[in-house]
DNA sequence: ACAATATCTATGTCATGTCATCGATTCAAG
DNA sequence: CTTGAATCGATGACATGACATAGATATTGT
């Protein structure tokens, strides 16, 4: 087959067994990935208005209004305007929310451990070289 | 940051890169990047059942039921329930779905020739055996 | 100051992707 | 042959992902 269709699958298909992983490890937080990773980010730097958070996130093109929804809905952010601009909507986490990042980082460190016996160093190196390779020439 | 973060985010985002990409190629179609997948696959095999269909596409844990909904509905593929086995539906093209088959070849080329040019040959394949190893080692 | 433009969030629509379940049909144990 | 288990497709529910657009608010040009 075209080697590059290949690698395009073979980029679809790592995707998904991903997801699918993450996924398991984060269900017992009843989260998704998507609101994991949203967590995480927002654990690392607060407050981010919804824009921010958006283009942190790799997905959503528009921005995450639905998804800061559920994370207000469960508890584990607030929505303040903000002062100085209110058309901007700025994101924290809440003390539930802050325990959450703490939790998903936990579930998630048996994955990365997995992930560790896949690929050694340079493979790792390279793979990811040649993923970005695809990302940066848009 | 964690290298094998790194790669899960290189993943998520060619990923994305890849579908943007595809997608833009095929709106004069006016199909989707999965219907596309969909209508090369029976392209190539035909017929299938709805479970046989949904085990080629590289997502899809159940079956692709809503997917050939629309496929149906834009003409591209018939359903018959199999003679042997009532419980399946068989899916062939028809003729308008043939001629999308050439079209979305046609129109997937310039991609997959943008695609080489990015990497060499060594480079892709060792990017797909990595990308393989994460999906195998289910 | 005013008007045109730009930015930001919210929301509607559509198509997956995933999980669960239902009904119909087939298969298998006895 | 009959009953229970397994298989298959359809469908409901929920959360993205992408696109479009509306409303509110800021910014810019004059």
């Amino acid at each position: 087959m075209d080697q590059v269709l290949e690698f395009v699958l073979a980029v679809k298909a790592a995707h998904r067994e991903i997801n699918r992983r993450f996924s398991e490890a984060l269900k017992p937080l009843g989260i998704t990935v998507v609101q994991a990773e949203a967590i995480l980010i927002l654990a690392d730097d607060q407050p981010l208005t919804l824009g921010e958070l958006g283009s942190r996130l790799i997905a959503e093109t528009g921005n995450p209004s639905r998804l800061a929804d559920r994370l207000q809905a469960a508890g584990l952010i607030h929505r303040h305007p903000s002062p100085h601009d209110r058309r901007r909507i700025e994101l924290t986490l809440t003390t539930h929310g802050r325990e959450m990042a703490t939790r998903i980082q936990q579930a998630r460190r048996p994955l990365l451990d997995w992930g560790r016996t896949l690929l050694d160093d340079s493979q790792f190196a390279a793979a990811t070289t040649a993923l970005h390779r695809v990302r940066d020439q848009s």
